[in-house]
DNA sequence: AACACGATTTCG
DNA sequence: GAAATCGTGTTT
């Protein structure tokens, strides 16, 4: 029984999509077939074409045009020429944003994540509704967080360098 | 066509 | 504290 979450959630803009994710199941279809699930635990927002710290705040280009999709998509981003970040795209079409899915409960760290669930430039535009292969299912549950500023982007100037946009989820008994 | 650099991780 | 390593955007 599936119960992955419906268009509408990914609709919203990405400051109530970013938290709400934390949680949630990511699940994950191997190769083999077998099913894998995960909870997200860590989040981080990145907001428009305003937002310094944003691929898509120098506008729209061959790699960050999927940002510019309607929400439910997932954009995939190589850094460092070593790790694939995973990152949902949220928002109306047009409406550039997209949550970096930055840890689960299972696996610490964004590059760690996609090596671990096998995830590449292949999942670009990957559609989190209808796809066969990775999808988000919700919990019904609204769960506790803290928020803290973004990781690796002292390069966006202090203004969107100290937004509170980065969000973790806050475990049981810590 | 050449160049500079990054939403990270790992090792010393 | 620094290297690893390559796609992307910018400059020539």
């Amino acid at each position: 029984m599936e119960h992955r979450l419906p268009l509408e959630f990914y609709l919203q803009d990405v400051l109530v999509v970013a938290p709400s994710l934390l949680g949630q199941k990511l699940v994950c279809r191997h190769s083999s077939g077998f099913l894998t699930t995960y909870t997200i635990s860590e989040t981080e927002a990145y907001r428009g074409t305003e937002d310094k710290a944003c691929h898509a705040s120098k506008g729209m280009t061959a790699r960050t045009k999927v940002m510019f999709a309607q929400g439910g998509v997932l954009y995939m981003y190589l850094i460092y020429g070593m790790y694939w970040m995973m990152n949902v795209v949220t928002g109306a079409r047009d409406v550039p944003q997209a949550v970096l899915i930055r840890g689960l409960r299972e696996v610490s760290g964004p590059g760690r994540l996609t090596k671990a669930l096998g995830l590449n430039g292949s999942f670009n535009g990957e559609d989190l509704l209808h796809s066969e292969r990775i999808w988000i299912e919700g919990t019904g549950r609204e769960a506790a967080f803290t928020t803290h500023p973004r990781i690796g982007i002292d390069y966006a100037g202090e203004v969107w360098k100290n937004k509170p946009w980065r969000y973790l989820l806050k475990q049981d008994g810590k």
